[in-house]
Parts: structure tokens; C-alpha cells; sequence
DNA sequence: GATCACTGGTGTAACGTTGCAACGACCATA
DNA sequence: TATGGTCGTTGCAACGTTACACCAGTGATC
């Protein structure tokens, strides 16, 4: 195989008897400038010579990218993994393309990943970062990035230009652990990994929230959130839902009722009750967030909170969007959308007390 | 916000009272060409201004990338999430950069992809694709694009320079069918979507030639590959098993044994079987492919077939870099890794007759 | 028959980077 | 003191594209 060489506006103006410009013309959207009878030959000949302009040289003279970038902890957790899709279509339909970037929930490897998709000259990026602190990117946004956040409520000290879009995750968690209370269960806990970001404290929040509300001392509640691991993978979740179930299950006082940070964890959560014999919702309730396609598909199908992943993938990309290509004319603003409790058969009352 | 002007190498040079090629130099690997005291200010220089190398500009001098393509049916499909995840951490690992493409299984789309990602400059592309024919990828292959197929076994008809990876999917389906034969099972179904994929063909080949083997007339064994849909995205493959299940298990002589065309599928036909008041298992054994993680968190947990998707990520990143630094030298192959069954729970004996 | 406004098309410079060829300065050798 | 070699650094052209300014021709208007 030799060195190709690529073909370029020049052949192509060369083939159809016209100057690069009248090319380059075309391409950009002015081919009413020109007879149809040009229009005509010049489209022969790319189509002849299968022409594909560079994007690198036409980004380099434009100074636009259609590409923007995603990061997220995790496509392996199949939340994120959904969340991408739908951002991905979401931009192919408007001619975009997107650079994914596992974060791991490593602040190390963002702030790398950030400072790599500015280099790549992209504006615009969809963030589900979930550090309560964006002070990594903010020089990045003084000089011009847009940020769109996902899964992180804004923060008072958030770059005012900032985009956020997000579920309520405190209204979310209140939801799921009034459910529980309403059921009749009094001794609940709470699993998480390390309560590091926005959205974990947030929702950890709520479940505080709706503990005091039904006036149960929250100190009553037991907390797990993975003392040992700084921070956790979103896969690695299942399986610390699973350590922690074990955990709970065999103390004294065991909670009849368990409110996961997310699915996956509630996942683990689900398989730990039965590795210690017990059953789901028989001997102890579940409740999860996120309504990841296979909270419907488990046994027993798991209760949860719904984020509305399509919708909310559609916005982000759609608010980005829109800044990209006109940067500086809106403010920022923060999008809040309240989730839905989606009950189903991993919650029950809980057993009668012999 | 204005407009904000990049940094360029022009003004860190002038910062550091150097020309611009010697920042160039220290850029690419050859500081050694320089004193000690001018690479420290330049370096300074780099710091003090927060300069990052426009991509576009090296991309368009050099003519190289450090961005692959990844072609995957859909990030939604925790198979391919992790599979994208991993692939994403060994580009990482060598600077690379990935790009996502959900085919959704739409060979337009798909198309589409491979052309854009063409004119982005990528020379690299993993394709997980699965069309028989590789006919619409082959003139851009012809000009130098490096191919790196996974999950699709290489075909006669393939272009010689490809590199295909993948499991055996001949054999994995062969040892799924064979437990399920040794368990006692004869009255066996295969749930898949349309067998129009190369590996949906290897694996239902493997079935048959299990069943072959056993003694067992093929044609006794239901196949049910959703006949509506000419293909289906991989989310929709739960609810196509479901719908199977369903199906095969209201006709008259039911299957005691299903094996599903992948992990998804499986966890469906599950839900199914559910549906219509069996146990899995105990009524009727279920077994999946891929073994994603939510496999084993499952109840019952999936007896199923493991691709090892960490490794077969990696070699697929390594493959592929390999070729797209250096074109032209390692003629085409093909990988083909022996999958494990891994068994849990969800197979059993078949129930004994009445 | 000048002037003007359009129409269809072209020439040119620039975007930021790189790599080669070339440079002057310095030192060792003859 | 010439000659040659090395060292550290720089000038220059080019990568493929685009947008602006410009131009030559045509037809209408005064």
C-alpha cells in the first residue's frame, strides 16, 4: 500500500474546469452564485473523484469544529451508556460528532480530557462531571469553552456562563425514600459510593429531607457509602451495592428498606439481600435511580427513580448547540427537571414483626 | 464574552525571545537539540500562557491523527459500552482519542459514519459493524484507511490489508447448546433478531451444529429471529426476547431450553418467561453471550458465554495503532479467541415429565 | 454613448503548525 | 591560519480550505 494522497479542492476545481473557489462555494451553502450548469459539472466531479473536504484545513480557516466532546464517569454503567447514544444522535442530526471521554470519576483524568478536547478545538462540551468544584475548567471558559453540565445542579460558584442540566436529584431521592416510608418501613439506609459530587449529596439530601419530614431521627438511618474507596467507578457500583447489602443485612437493628444512589448499585444491593438469604422486597425493599433499561428487565423489576435520559440528551445538545455557534448571547441558566417515581415490584411493606 | 483569540506558538515564542521552531522542537521530542536554559523558557512560556498546540494546524501540516473511530451498534447495549469503555482507556494510555458512532445497526448510518470520519482525517477506524459485506468501507480502505473489524469474523470476500478480532462465535454457541444438551434439554430454541449480521450467522451455526452433533434434528428447534424487523437496535433485543419467550412458550411442544443471540436478549427472554408464570430455570433454562456484568448480578444469575472484552478491546487499539502509524507493513489477519461458558444459575435439568 | 448595477466567477492571503535547509558561532584539528 | 565539524537556532514554504475583494461581461437607465 503506498502513501495516499488525498484528493483535494484543487483536482476537483482542476476536473470541473473552475477555480477552488467556485468549489468551495458550493460546499458552503452558495451554489446560487453560480450557473446551474457549473453547479452541475463541479457536483460530477466530486462525485467522480469522491471528494471529501478536509476538516482539519477547514477548521484550521474556519476556526469551527463540528464536533463536541462528552464526558462522562463511565459508558460502561449503562445509564451513561444510554445517555451517550442519545447524545450522539442528537448531534449527527445536526451534522455533529462526538469525542467520548471516560472520566472513571478520576478529577486527574478530566481535567486532562478537558484541556486535550480544547486542544482539538472543540467549544463545546457536555460535562457530567458531578466535582462540585469547576475551578479545573475556568480558564478554559474565560477563554471562550461552553459547558454544558449534566447530573450536577448549579453551584453558587459556578462561571456564570454555565449551562446546567439536570434531574432534581434532591426531589428524586425524597420521592423514592417517602415511598418507603409510606410502605410502612421506619429503619431505611442509604448506599453510595463516596459522597463526592453534586449529585450524590444531593440525593443523599433528599433522603435526609424526607426522613425528617416523616420525623424519623436521621441518625436512625444507616449510611453506607463505600468508606474505603475515594471515589468508585460506575461499574465497580454493583458490586459495592452488593458489599454493602451484605454488610447491613448481617448488623444489628438491619434496615428493612434501601434507597440506592443509583441503579447499578441497586442492582448489587438487590443480589447482596439474596446472597444472605434473604428476598427482595419479601424480606427487604429496594429503590433505585435512574431507570436503567434493566430495572424493568430484573427480578423482581426494580423500583426507581426515572430520568428521562432522551429528553434530557436532547436539551443538553440542543443548549450547546446553540451557544457553539453563538457564544456569549445567552446567559447562563440551569435546568431542573423533576423526576418521576416509577414504582414497580422491588418495593414492598415490610415484614410483620414476629 | 468576545471573541477570544488562541494562543499560538508565535506568541509563546515571542514570550521566550525564541523562534517559533524551537517551540516546535520541544513540542516534538527534540529538546535535546537545545540548551538546557532555552527549553526552561520556553517551557515557562508554554505554563505562564496556558499555550495548547491547535490540532487542526498539526493535523493539516502532518497529516496524521490521534483520533480513532469506533463504530459500535449502540453504546445503549452494556456489551458495548464496556467494550467502548475499555477500547477508550487504551487509547488513552497512547494519547489517542476516540470517536463514538452508534451505528444502531443501520447500514446507512453506518456508512455515513465511516465517510465522516474519513474526512475528519481519521485513518483508523474499529468496526464493529457486522454487515456481511464490507463492499461500502472498501474504496476508502483502497486509499489507506486501517480497518480493524470486531465481533465479525473475517470473510473470504474481505479486503486483504483488514484485520479482523473477534471471539469464536461458532464454538461459543456450540458449547452454550452442548450444556444445555448435556443437561438433559431436547426440545431447544434459538432467540435471535435477524440473522443478518456475520456473527448472528456464526452463532446460529454453532446451535445447529451442537444439535447436529447431539442427534438432534435440526428442524425439531424453534428459531425465532423477529421476523417483523429486518434489523433491531440492541436495546430492543430485551424486548425482542421477552416477545420471543412469550411466544415459543404459549405454542404447543415449548422449548425447555433457550439460548438468546446475546446477553440482552437473554435477560428478555427472562422477563418473558416471567410473564407467563414459569421460572427460569426450574421451567424452562435460559443462556445468554457476552456476560456483561449485569449477568451475574441477575436472579438467577446468566449462565452464558464470556467475551473477554477488556483484552479483546485492547488488542483491537493495539492492532489498529500498530497499522495506522505504520501503514503498509503487517499484512491483513485475523484473531479469533476461544469464548468460556461461564454457568450460573439460570440453566438447569429440564423439569421431568409428568 | 456614458454610467450604473448586477451576475458569475476568480485571485489571494491567511489560519497555526512543522521539518528541512541553512545559518553563524564555536572548537578542534592540521 | 585555513578547514571541517558540531551545536543551537532560525527562515521558509507548505498542508487544504475559505472569505473577502475584485474583475470582466451584460443589460438597463439616463
Amino acid at each position: 500500500m503506498d502513501a495516499m494522497a488525498e484528493i483535494t479542492i484543487q483536482q476537483v476545481a482542476q476536473a470541473a474546469g473552475v477555480s477552488p473557489s467556485t468549489v468551495s462555494n458550493l460546499l458552503n451553502g452558495r451554489a446560487h452564485r453560480m450557473l446551474p450548469a457549473t453547479r452541475h459539472r463541479v457536483e460530477k466531479a466530486i462525485e467522480r473523484l469522491g471528494y471529501r473536504p478536509n476538516r482539519a484545513a477547514r477548521q484550521l480557516r474556519t476556526g469551527r469544529t463540528q464536533t463536541i466532546g462528552l464526558v462522562v464517569p463511565s459508558v460502561g454503567n449503562p445509564f451513561w451508556g444510554a445517555f451517550a447514544r442519545h447524545l450522539e444522535s442528537a448531534a449527527l442530526a445536526e451534522g455533529y460528532h462526538v469525542l467520548l471521554c471516560n472520566s472513571e470519576r478520576n478529577p486527574e483524568r478530566e481535567r486532562h480530557y478537558i484541556d486535550e478536547l480544547w486542544s482539538d478545538g472543540i467549544r463545546g462540551v457536555v460535562l457530567c462531571s458531578s466535582l462540585p468544584s469547576l475551578d479545573h475548567v475556568r480558564p478554559l471558559i474565560e477563554r471562550g469553552l461552553q459547558l454544558v453540565t449534566f447530573d450536577r445542579a448549579a453551584q453558587a460558584a459556578d462561571p456564570e456562563s454555565l449551562v446546567s442540566i439536570s434531574v432534581d436529584n434532591v426531589v428524586g431521592m425524597h420521592l423514592a425514600t417517602t415511598h418507603l416510608i409510606g410502605l410502612g418501613h421506619r429503619r431505611l439506609a442509604f448506599v453510595s459510593g463516596a459522597l463526592g459530587s453534586v449529585n450524590r449529596k444531593d440525593r443523599y439530601r433528599g433522603f435526609v429531607d424526607a426522613l425528617e419530614l416523616a420525623g424519623l431521627p436521621a441518625d436512625s438511618a444507616a449510611v453506607w457509602s463505600g468508606a474505603s474507596a475515594e471515589w468508585f467507578g460506575d461499574v465497580e457500583a454493583a458490586e459495592l451495592g452488593r458489599e454493602a447489602a451484605r454488610e447491613l443485612l448481617s448488623g444489628d437493628r438491619p434496615p428493612t428498606g434501601i434507597v440506592a444512589v443509583n441503579d447499578m448499585c441497586a442492582l448489587g444491593v438487590c443480589r447482596g439481600i439474596r446472597d444472605v438469604g434473604l428476598r427482595v422486597a419479601h424480606d427487604v425493599s429496594v429503590v433505585g435511580f435512574d431507570d436503567i433499561v434493566l430495572a424493568d428487565l430484573y427480578d423482581p423489576p426494580l423500583t426507581t427513580v426515572r430520568q428521562p435520559s432522551p429528553q434530557l440528551a436532547t436539551s443538553a445538545f440542543a443548549e450547546l448547540k446553540a451557544r457553539v455557534e453563538n457564544p456569549g448571547t445567552t446567559p447562563g441558566r440551569s435546568l431542573l427537571v423533576r423526576p418521576e417515581l416509577v414504582v414497580r415490584e422491588s418495593t414492598a411493606p415490610p415484614p410483620s414483626h414476629p
